[in-house]
DNA sequence: AGGTATTTTTAGGCAGGGCTAAAAACAATG
DNA sequence: CATTGTTTTTAGCCCTGCCTAAAAATACCT
C-alpha cells in the first residue's frame, strides 16, 4: 500500500510530467512545498519500490506501476469534489482541500460506491477529467481563454483550481463550465478582456483569463 | 491538530473508561493491538500534551481536552457509518473500518455537512448514539439479550459492532435496531436462546446474544 | 577552456510511532 | 515477610518523512 506521502509524490510528477518528459527535483519540490533534499531522498525511496524512474541529477518519470497510483489518486480525489458538491453541499472554491486529504483513505469499494452514487462522471467541478477506473484520462483539448481574440465564440471547459479566490470569483461573473462566452474586447496593454457570459458583459485580468480554458466554437472575426 | 494515532488512542481510552476509573497501559494496549511498551511511551506524549492524566503504573484517564478530542472522533465515525449505509449503498457490516480511517480526516466543515445530510440522526447503523455536535453522549441504557428470560419481550437497541460476520448473522435473523423480540427458550446447559423476531423463530447461540443489547419491554413470565 | 552560477545530492539531525528484551515495580501467596 | 508471578516501564533500535547546511555536479558565459 502506497504511503499518503508518496500518492501525493506521484500525483505531482503526474501533472508536472505533462508536456515535459522528465520532471526536476526543484520542480517537484516546488509543487509540494518541500526542500530539495527531501524529495531526493523520496525518490531514492519511490525509485526503491519500483514507482519512478530516478537517475541522480537527470529528474525522474513515472513507471507504469507509479502511474497506476497516481492516476487512480486523481480519480478519487475528483470523485470526491464532485461528490462534496452534488451530495454534501459545498461550493467548488472550499472542495480541493478536503478532497486533497479523503482522496487517501478511499479504498476500491468506496470508490466504486462514488462512482456509481454519481453516475460515472466525467468531469469535476472545476471541469477537470476524472480518469477511468481503468486508468484512462479523458484529456481534452482547450486553449486558455487568455489567447482568445475579440470575436470568437467559445465553450467554457474548466477553470483552473489554484485558488478558492480565483473560484469564488469566477463563479460570480457566470465563469463555469458549459458556460458560452463571446470575446468583445482586448485592451492589448495589459491583455484583459471584456466578455459576454451568461447574458451580461463581464471585464477579466489576462491573469485571471489564463486560468480558464475554453474550447473555440467560432471565430467570427469582429 | 491531533495526529491520527493520537485520535485512536484517545477513541479507545474513551471506550475502555466506560465503568472503570482508570484504563491500564495493558487494556489500551489490547484494544489497539500495539506493544504494552510502545502505549506506555505514547501516553507520556499524550499527557504531554494535555490530553491525559497519567502517573506511571496508575493507568490513565482523559482530561477535558482530550475527551472533547475522543468524543468529537466518535461523532465523525459514527455519522460516517450512518452516511455509507443511507447515501452510499453500503451494509452496516462493511463500514466500520472505512469510518475508522475517514474519522480522521473530516473538518468540522464536512462533520457539519454530513449532519446535516442526515438530519441530524441520533443513532449510527449499529444502534450507537452519535455524540451531539457540543459533545454529549446520549447514553442509552440497555441490557444484553443474553441476561433475558422466556417471556421477556424487548425491542432492539443496537448489536455491537465487533465482527462484520456477527453483523452478516444478526441481519440475516432479522435482528436489527428497532425490530421488535420475544424470548421463546432458554437452554440452560449453553446459555443458548430460542427467539421470536420479524415473524419466525430463531436460534441464537449464547455468543451471539451477549453483543445484542436491548431494552425490555414486557416480562410475561413464559 | 575556465570560472562563476545554479541545481542537486550528501551529511547530520529531529519528531512521530512502533518493536523486542531486560529491568523495575507492584501484587499475591505460603 | 520473603519469594514468585504479573504488570509496567526503560533501554536500545528501526523506519518514515521532513529540515538545514555543506559539498558536489551540471550549466552557463565570457
Ligand atoms: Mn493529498
Ligand atoms: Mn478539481
Ligand atoms: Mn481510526
Ligand atoms: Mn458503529
Amino acid at each position: 500500500m502506497p504511503t499518503i506521502s508518496a500518492e501525493d509524490y506521484l500525483k505531482h510528477i503526474l501533472k508536472l510530467q505533462e508536456g515535459e518528459e522528465r520532471v526536476s527535483t526543484s520542480a517537484l519540490a516546488t509543487s509540494l512545498s518541500l526542500a530539495d533534499a527531501s524529495v531526493t531522498e523520496m525518490l531514492k525511496k519511490l525509485a526503491a519500490r519500483g514507482l519512478v524512474r530516478y537517475q541522480p541529477y537527470q529528474g525522474v518519470t513515472l513507471t507504469e506501476k507509479g502511474r497506476g497510483i497516481a492516476v487512480r489518486t486523481l480519480r478519487r480525489h475528483r470523485l470526491w469534489e464532485l461528490f462534496l458538491v452534488r451530495h454534501l453541499g459545498y461550493s467548488w472554491d472550499q472542495i480541493h482541500e478536503e478532497a486533497e486529504r479523503l482522496e487517501h483513505v478511499t479504498s476500491e469499494a468506496l470508490e466504486t460506491a462514488l462512482d456509481r452514487a454519481l453516475g460515472s462522471p466525467q468531469f469535476d467541478p472545476h471541469g477537470d477529467p476524472i480518469p477511468s477506473a481503468e486508468g484512462r484520462v479523458h484529456g481534452g483539448a482547450s486553449s486558455a481563454l487568455a489567447a482568445l481574440r475579440p470575436g470568437a465564440v467559445a465553450k467554457i471547459r474548466r477553470v483552473a483550481d489554484v485558488d478558492p479566490e480565483l473560484l469564488r470569483h469566477a463563479d460570480r461573473l457566470g465563469i463555469v463550465p458549459e458556460a458560452s462566452l463571446e470575446v468583445r474586447e482586448r485592451l492589448d496593454f495589459d491583455g484583459s478582456l471584456r466578455v459576454r457570459v451568461a447574458g451580461g458583459d463581464r471585464f477579466l485580468s489576462a491573469e485571471v483569463a489564463r486560468h480558464i480554458f475554453v474550447e473555440l466554437v467560432e471565430e467570427r472575426s469582429g
